[in-house]
DNA sequence: GATCAAAATGCAAGCGCTTACATTTTTAGG
DNA sequence: CCTAAAAATGTAAGCGCTTGCATTTTGATC
């Protein structure tokens, strides 16, 4: 087995009888070389199969065209889409993406965080905004542009795309509640170290307040983002002492699990419990009925945030960019059971 | 705005007042370094908060311990359980992941590879076998360890942990003609590049062959490997001349949005047609009814692969390390329609 | 204490690239 | 043609790290 090692720049320059200056010339800024040089060294890029060394590149430039997102779990779809537009936008300006997963776990995350500095990242994108401010200020110290994304948050400084959690779930309550409920139900990720999943129980409580209904009675459960153990929050949900009429999801996945687990029970959906989600995932719109949950801008906010990095100048003013979110209703959420609106409703629906 | 830049080796030798070699004895093999200096040392890298340079180190040391992994896509769960399990497993052994996505696109996943090669990849996790010869032997020149993944083929001489893709769809057709099922449709992504969608119909030709009928007859359509999309190529494929009894997808994701689209269309799934698909992701629990299916052992696959890619020396002789499929029934593919199966079968699901 | 191998440390040469600065070549005007 | 400015190219000094080799320190043995 051979043990060739790749072609250097001095070997183009070589090849191309030229300076090594101007073969790096040459890829970096082309258009400060002669068109006759400039033809022979990337004639001769190409008879070497040259490729710049990355390390090397990053070393001597201080820039690598390079940009890290940090997600909490590669494991279901909820962040893809938007991972896709931030890559896409990325491409098309010539930047690379690096993916890492914390597994929602906030040490993890900063592992990941000083991983990519070291590996020379140009800027960053995480998920959400609560996370320790030491972390911020070695970001800041070192000069490495930063986009949150998923939420919005005005009492600092940072760049922001993305939308009022809270208002999202409080839309959605208040939905509920027109429906006849009063006994809600809400489970989600773990809260503690999730700004998302806790404004969206706070939305939930907004809601309620607003129609004089004690927050305080909404029967709380946890789960990790998966349709099996989804299911058995969900069933624990339901044998509360007071059965809640609608289990409000800080997900679609775990409606999803929810719903599965309902039709598992014998629950008819929306019928005896009344099922909601968050997202807007493809996955809402394939059970049977469809999950009643909230529009993400996934795509939008991908993209917007790779803009945002590119045009970032260290020490620029920060930006915050509210999207919207939308209701979309398909049928998991229907009239509380036994309430007044129930007729209305099913005549309103076709 | 300070420009602070991260503390060197330098800094933390002179902090320590040791040489920059001692430094980096502590670092890479600890054992070399008596426990005193190494104290000092571990010391002064926690008080400066040093982290090393990843691309100095890459330059210096040719060794990265990163892997690389490129997917087809990240917009579905298709790859993220093996993928997850694979991270998993280099993490275990201090080693990184970087993942890229190709989109199904050979000339796309070409640049990615050269792109990791270029950032200093150890090793390189590809999915599927067929590809250029030419990027096969760059890799090879350049002593890249390799692993494809997700099929099995022995005409060669690369690291393979995968399975056997047309015995699986086989299987699957067998059982289909078993049922009653004679006339057949097969969608799935593009083939022409594509080895496993390509196999897999192989599969459900060789089911049709081993049963008598003809496999010209197969009503054939290729489509992404989206919900909405798999739903247009159903209605395609229904509207075929001769209607198909059975569709049989490549992939899950595909049989979800089948099975929506036959909901839209009036169509019970398996009175009036039946679907199947491949993969066994969670999506195919979450219908109604569930789809059947072929599960891929994603996780082993991925573990597996991250073994055999760490335990890789360049020239070792390679590996191949065939995993099984099994067929997971659930209520999506049924007798066909008219078929003198059909009440044998409600019989026996009761 | 002297001796010597083993252990610990330091020195310095790169790794492959970019880029300030110096030098050469080209171009345009007179 | 000559000249000066502009354009093109070359020279060489790092960027932050690893590592072979040289040197010093340690510690066991006599």
């Amino acid at each position: 087995m051979s043990n060739a090692t790749l072609p250097t720049l001095e070997d183009v320059a070589r090849e191309a009888k030229v300076s090594t200056a101007t073969v790096s010339r040459c890829l970096n800024t082309p258009e400060r070389v002669s068109e006759t040089t400039r033809n022979k060294v990337l004639e001769a890029v190409r008879a070497l199969g040259y490729s710049p060394n990355f390390g090397a590149r990053a070393l001597a430039s201080k820039r690598t065209h390079t940009y890290g997102a940090i997600i909490p779990t590669m494991a279901n779809a909820i962040f893809a889409r938007g991972l896709q537009a931030f890559q896409e936008e990325l491409s098309s300006k010539g930047s690379t993406l690096l993916v890492a997963s914390s597994s929602y776990d906030p040490e993890e995350e900063e592992k990941q965080i000083r991983n990519m500095v070291a590996r020379g990242a140009d800027g960053l994108v995480l998920i959400g905004t609560s996370r320790s401010e030491e972390i911020y200020q070695f970001l800041q110290q070192h000069n490495i542009p930063l986009v949150l994304t998923w939420n919005i948050d005005r009492s600092n400084t940072h760049n922001m795309v993305g939308f009022d959690n809270i208002s999202a779930t409080r839309k959605l309550a208040t939905r509920a509640v027109a429906l006849g409920h009063r006994n809600f139900a809400y489970m989600s990720a773990e809260r503690q170290y999730n700004d998302r999943a806790r404004d969206r129980l706070e939305g939930v409580r907004q809601g309620l307040i607003g129609a004089n209904i004690n927050p305080d009675t909404i029967a709380l459960a946890q789960s990790p983002y998966s349709i099996a153990e989804a299911g058995e929050a969900f069933q624990h949900l339901m044998s509360s002492e007071i059965r809640p009429t609608v289990v409000m999801c800080g997900n679609d996945v775990q409606a999803v699990g929810a719903l599965k687990k309902a039709r598992e029970l014998g629950l008819h959906v929306p019928e005896d419990v009344s099922i909601t989600g968050f997202d807007d995932l493809e996955l809402a719109t394939v059970v049977e009925p469809g999950i009643t949950t909230v529009h993400v801008p996934h795509r939008e906010m991908g993209r917007r945030a790779a803009e945002l990095l590119l045009a970032a100048v260290p020490g620029a003013k920060t930006q915050k960019i509210e999207l919207d979110t939308y209701l979309v209703e398909r049928g998991s959420l229907g009239p509380a059971p036994n309430s007044p609106f129930k007729n209305d409703y099913l005549l309103r629906t076709r």
